[in-house]
DNA sequence: GGAAAAACGGCACACGTTTTCCGTCGTAGA
DNA sequence: TCTACGACGGAAAACGTGTGCCGTTTTTCC
């Protein structure tokens, strides 16, 4: 089972060098002359020699790869997040590979052995939820994505929920709505709580705090409605939408009765809600940039500390403006 | 950057012996006494040893490392897929890493390259669309999942999606529905042509090919109407809860009045429908299953040729059955 | 023209594991 | 007692790249 790969030294022979000097013109390290350096890339353009990972990350110590280890079976947070952290670290030649624990420990102790004795660069840690969790002992540089580790001197990036919450409000003020009312998931949930506080004052009732889905959103609309808002702000794309289509079958106008808006822009939730809903975007692929960034500098040995976080944007739609 | 992680000689030298002898013990090969491997064994135990992914690969030739390479950004049809090659493979102790080609061919290429040097074992490709596609050139052993590829040669397992619209037409039929419409998405999609000409000798009129989306499936209620249906079968869940939503709109029950199935399973639209849909699973975890274990197979050096269809699943839910 | 310094590139080892080959010891058979 | 064979385990090479060190050549300056 020999793969007639193209190593080193084959480079090396075509460009009349040894291997070591060969390595040396490809990785611009040494003290070669311009003139070999390009006999050597052009030899190892002409053979398409590319380097074998195995014996360089063995030689150098580096995988040039790092993980992402996500409890988010879904996807729905942990795909946008891996594409922003592969903008930043393919520029880099750095693999990225995704770990799906399935938010059982016992799987993400296989998954963290495995990465160390794979020697990978780097961890980014990311999850379905926003609460702190529990930091990983590895002996690698890590950086938290979306949910913060409980240990102040780790990095994280997390998003700036209480900004995003009180962005909706603003719009909706600014739109001249006063009488705003506000549906969100359970209590317990740091995102429903965290964007629920922040914006308390702006309501004209308390929160009403239930679960992340448009039956709730429905439920939640007739006990709402008493108060005869002329806005609902909901603590999801799925609880606004299941709000609209409420609103709809009641013969309320929307937005021109009660705008609404959702959270989360989640695409298939936010454009296929009648109306599209202005939502908050959770720039979830900055997100996985910055973290990225974060960790290539931690493995380069100027590792960050704290919690970093990220402003929303809000994207206005028919729900709230109309068509 | 010196990781002080424990090595074989460590181990070696705690249970007395060299390093040759100590792999061999730990890795059940050669020849050698039972209370020389138990003591090996146990000393490997004592100080956690965890054997060297980079040097093991280096020498042995394998990592134990399987990659699936997708084109689906949105993790909707990979993620399950990749759930069901990791119940396979992680029982082998391998680990898989997803690639998202984004549908660029340049960045499919960029992958390969690196899966190539990286010495990865073997690849599942897969993708969002069931069109076969042009196969990929490696000098590694390959397994296609959900999309064939157009080379008969290679080893591909699909979804029996011919099957699967059969299913829900006899589905209907055992309820008594004899006037069943279908609307569906482009007829320019295999998965959109394929489902609708197994069912349309069932069907009272021509398919209705549209897009994936629920204002299609609105849109072509009404188109649909015409003809008094007593069923409509749809092509995605997307399209049945427009179906439904304009359905009750109009004042029509479902399933009373007339019955619904969708496909697909897609649990936020398949469970978020009023009612909850009958629909078709299409089993992805067990196409993922199936096709790693297809390419252990080939790894192990006894290749698969030709396609596999693996059957889908009906789920009955409120749509067709009412409550 | 000679000496010092700079430029250049080769040699050899390191990385950690696997695996082949071979030596040694013990035992059994002649 | 000598030979033969089997069981056991050690030594060393191999995998492919990176890199420190050192020798050689060229340049430069006096």
């Amino acid at each position: 089972m020999k793969r007639p790969g193209v190593r080193m030294v084959d480079v090396a022979a075509l460009a009349g060098v040894s291997a070591g000097t060969a390595s040396k013109a490809l990785s611009n390290t040494g003290q070669l002359s311009q003139e070999t350096r390009d006999r050597v890339r052009r030899a190892a353009a002409t053979l398409g020699f590319t380097p074998d990972a195995r014996g360089r990350a063995l030689s150098s110590g580096r995988t040039y790869t790092v993980a992402l280890l996500t409890t988010d079976s879904s996807g729905r947070f942990s795909i946008p997040i891996m594409r922003g952290v592969e903008d930043v670290l393919s520029a880099g030649e750095l693999a990225t590979v995704l770990c799906d624990t399935r938010d059982d420990p016992l799987r993400e102790q296989t998954y963290l052995r495995s990465l160390v004795a794979r020697g990978v660069d780097g961890i980014v840690v990311t999850g379905r939820r926003t609460e702190p969790r529990a930091p990983i002992d590895v002996p690698l540089p890590v950086v938290y994505a979306l949910a913060a580790s409980t240990d102040p001197a780790d990095a994280s990036v997390i998003v700036d929920d209480a900004a995003g919450a009180t962005a909706t409000i603003t719009h909706l003020a600014g739109l001249g709505r006063t009488r705003i009312a506000h549906i969100t998931g359970p209590s317990d949930h740091r995102s429903a709580a965290e964007r629920a506080q922040a914006i308390t004052p702006a309501l004209c009732t308390e929160p009403l705090f239930g679960e992340w889905s448009e039956r709730w959103g429905r439920q939640a609309t007739d006990l709402v409605l008493r108060q005869h808002p002329d806005a609902i702000t909901c603590g999801s794309d799925q609880i606004a939408r299941g709000v609209c289509d409420r609103l709809r079958e009641l013969g309320h106008s929307v937005p021109d009765d009660i705008a609404v808006t959702g959270y989360d822009n989640w695409p298939v939730m936010a454009l296929a809600s009648r109306p599209p809903l202005t939502t908050v975007d959770l720039r979830l692929e900055d997100l996985g940039r910055r973290a990225a960034t974060l960790l290539l500098e931690a493995i380069d040995g100027k590792p960050h500390h704290g919690v970093l976080e990220l402003p929303t944007q809000l994207i206005t739609r028919e729900s709230t403006l109309g068509t």
